[in-house]
DNA sequence: GTGAAAGCGCTAACAT
DNA sequence: ATGTTAGCGCTTTCAC
C-alpha cells in the first residue's frame, strides 16, 4: 500500500541495475563512487524500504545472536535473565535469527575467557553480554570490535567501554537509595537505632561487586537522613548453610534486638530460616530480586519488600533491540536504558 | 538448517501438487477428502513449518489489525494505552501488518457504534477492544464472530462474552485489596478511624463503571480488616473543577481531620490542590495509574502511593499477541493475561 | 479437484 | 565496475 517502492524503482531512477542498487544499500564495494552517489539519491527521493521479507528469504543464512550470561542453578537470580533469552527466541526467529545462549562459569574466569573464543569462532552476527569479569569481558569486546560485531550489556556494563550499541539495566545507585528510605519510611530518626547489612562472604577476586553501587547508595541514604543510626555488617557464607544461623546468632547475640535488616543482593533466601525462627516485633526485612524462593518469604511474611524488576523483560528486550539493529540497522532510542524498579509486597507479588 | 521442509517436500510426500499443499494448509477448500488428508499427514511426518517470510512476500497484502479505544486528550490514563498501540506499529510491521487505531468519544456510544461499523466494513484481519459500552460492545463482538474476525480485549472484557481470543488487563478486585492494604499497612485497628474516598459523577449511564470490581475489592478488605473505620464517599465533578475544592470542603468540614484518602480511578490529580493547600499531619493518600499529572503528585508529596501497571506494555503485548496468531496461529499462552500491578512511591517512579 | 506457471522483492553467483 | 540471471518458499491465477 504505502511501500511500492523497490529496488527495481531505484535501479531505473540511478541508471543502474539491481545488483549496482545491492551493492551498496550493503556496501559491499565493487560500486564506482559517482553509481554508488546516484544510487543513494534515488534511494533516498523515492523513500525506497527494502522489503525484509524478500530479503530474508533470498538471503536464506540465518543470523545468530549470542546471548553470553553466567551458569546458574534452578532458582538463581540468573535464570530470570535466561528466561527471557528464551522468549526472545520465537521474537526473532521470524527475522531469520538464532539465539544461542552461551553459559560461563560464574567463579571462573577462564571458563568465561574460554567460552568468549567459542563465540568469536562462531562469528555471530551479535552478541548480548551480561559481564561479570572486568577484565576479561574488556577483552572480548575489544575483539568484538576489530570483527565489527555489535554488542549490548544487560544488568551490568564495562564503565571504561564506550564501543557498546546500548546497555540495559538497573539504577544500582539508586535502587541503593530506595531500599534505605523503604526501609525507614515514616520512621523518625530515633527510631532507627540498630541496622543490619548482611553480606555473603565472596570467596574470589576479579570479579566485580554487583552490590557495590547499590551499597553506596544505601549508605548514602543512611548517613544523611539518620546519622545516629548504628549500622554494622554480617558477613554469611552461601556454600556452608548450615553455619548461617550460628554466623548470625552470634552477630545478633552481640548487637541486640535489630528491627531493621536489608540484604542489597538476590540471596536473602539465606536467612529466610533464621528471621522466621527470631522474629522480632515490627522489624523491616527487605531483600532484592524476584526469584522464586525470595517471593516465597514475602508470602510467608518474613520479607517485608522486595525491591526487583522484570528482568526477563531486560533479557527479552535486549535481543529484541539487536534483532532490529542486525536487520533493519535500527539504534536503539535510548543507548542506556535504566528500568524501573518494582516494590513487590506480599500483596502484589503474585503476577509478577 | 533446522527447517529445510518445505511445501514441495510436502507435496512430494503427498503425492500432489504446491497448489494443492497450499490449499489445505489455508483450508480454502477446492480439495479432495483424501488429499487433504494426505497431505496433513504429509505435513506432521516432515514436521513442516511454512515460512513466514515467503508467504508473506508472495500474498503482498497487508493484514490489518484495528485497535479500539476511547478517545482521549493529552494527559488522560488513555494516552498511555495509545502510545503502546503506537510502539506495536514497527514491530509487526516486520509481518505485513497493519495497525490502524480508531478513537471513540469517551461519552457517547452512538460515537461507539459508529466507529464499530467503519471498522467492519475495513474488513480487519484482527480486533484489540478497549471496551467502555457493555451492551454496544457485546453487540460488535456478535458481527465479529459472525465474520470470523478473531478479537482480543485490553483493559477490560465482557463477562458475558466466551469468544474473544485473549484478554489482557489488572486483576481489578485485587488492585482494590492492595489499595486498602497499602492505605494501612502497619495500622492498628483503631488508628483507622476515617477513610475518605472520592469518586468521581459519572454523567452518563450505559457505560460500565471501571472501578466498581475494585472497590469492592477495597470495600472487602477494609470491612474485614478494619470494621471500625467510618468509610465515607464523596463525589467530585470533573467537568467543573472549579467546584471541586468547595465540594471537599464542605464534605471534611462535615467529618473532621482524615488521614486516609483513596481515589479509585485514575483522576486523584483532581484533588492535587485540595491535598497540597490543605496537608494534615501523617495523612496517606492513594490513587491510581501512572498518568503524567499523579507522577507529579508523587513528587510534590501529595499523594504517597500510585498504584499502575505498565499500560503501554499491555496494549504493545496485545498486537504482538494478534500478530502472532494471525501470521503463524499461534495462540497466547494464557487466555487471560493480569499484569502485575505496581506501586509507586517518590522513590521508584523515576523510570516508569 | 488439481497441477502448472508466473511472480512477490531481493540476493548472490556468474558473466561481461 | 556493472549487468544478468537463477533462485529463495510460497501464493495465486488459470487451464485442464
Amino acid at each position: 500500500m504505502s511501500e511500492k517502492v523497490t529496488i527495481i524503482d531505484v535501479a531505473r531512477r540511478a541508471g543502474v541495475s539491481k545488483g549496482t542498487v545491492d551493492r551498496v544499500l550493503h556496501n559491499r564495494g565493487e560500486v564506482a563512487a559517482k553509481s554508488a552517489e546516484k544510487v543513494r539519491k534515488a534511494i533516498e527521493e523515492l523513500g525506497f524500504k527494502p522489503n525484509v521479507h524478500a530479503s530474508l528469504l533470498a538471503s536464506r543464512k540465518d543470523q545468530i545472536v549470542v546471548c553470553l550470561m553466567p551458569e546458574f542453578t534452578e532458582g538463581e537470580y540468573w535464570g530470570n535473565l535466561y528466561n527471557g533469552f528464551m522468549e526472545s527466541v520465537d521474537m526473532v526467529a521470524a527475522l531469520s535469527i538464532r539465539v544461542d545462549i552461551r553459559l560461563y562459569a560464574q567463579y571462573d574466569s577462564s571458563s568465561f575467557v574460554h567460552v568468549c573464543n567459542e563465540v568469536l569462532e562462531s562469528r555471530p552476527a551479535g552478541v548480548i553480554i551480561v559481564p561479570l569479569f572486568p577484565l576479561e569481558t574488556m577483552d572480548f569486546v575489544r575483539q568484538l570490535k576489530n570483527n565489527d560485531i555489535p554488542y549490548m550489556y544487560v544488568d551490568h556494563k564495562l564503565q571504561e567501554d564506550d564501543s557498546y550499541l546500548a546497555y540495559i539495566g538497573m539504577p544500582l545507585y539508586k535502587s541503593g537509595l530506595l531500599c534505605a528510605a523503604l526501609l525507614t519510611e515514616r520512621c523518625r530518626p530515633e527510631e532507627v537505632d540498630k541496622v543490619a547489612v548482611v553480606r555473603i562472604k565472596r570467596d574470589l577476586a576479579g570479579k566485580s561487586d554487583p552490590t557495590s553501587d547499590r551499597r553506596a547508595g544505601f549508605m548514602d541514604y543512611m548517613r544523611e537522613h539518620f546519622p545516629g543510626a548504628d549500622l554494622r555488617t554480617v558477613q554469611v557464607n552461601p556454600h556452608d548453610r548450615g553455619g548461617i544461623d550460628s554466623t548470625l546468632d552470634k552477630f545478633f547475640s552481640g548487637f541486640g534486638e535489630v528491627r531493621y535488616i536489608v540484604m542489597l543482593n538476590s540471596r536473602i533466601n539465606l536467612i529466610s530460616d533464621y528471621l522466621a525462627s527470631h522474629p522480632v516485633e515490627g522489624r523491616r526485612v527487605i531483600g532484592f530480586d524476584s526469584i522464586p524462593s525470595n517471593l516465597r518469604m514475602l508470602d510467608r511474611g518474613v520479607v517485608d519488600i522486595l525491591i526487583a524488576q522484570h528482568t526477563e523483560v531486560q533479557s527479552r528486550h535486549a535481543v529484541q533491540c539487536l534483532a532490529d539493529y542486525l536487520v533493519m540497522k535500527k539504534c536503539p532510542a535510548e543507548r542506556d536504558t535504566y528500568m524501573h524498579m518494582d516494590i513487590l509486597t506480599r500483596l502484589n507479588q503474585e503476577y509478577y
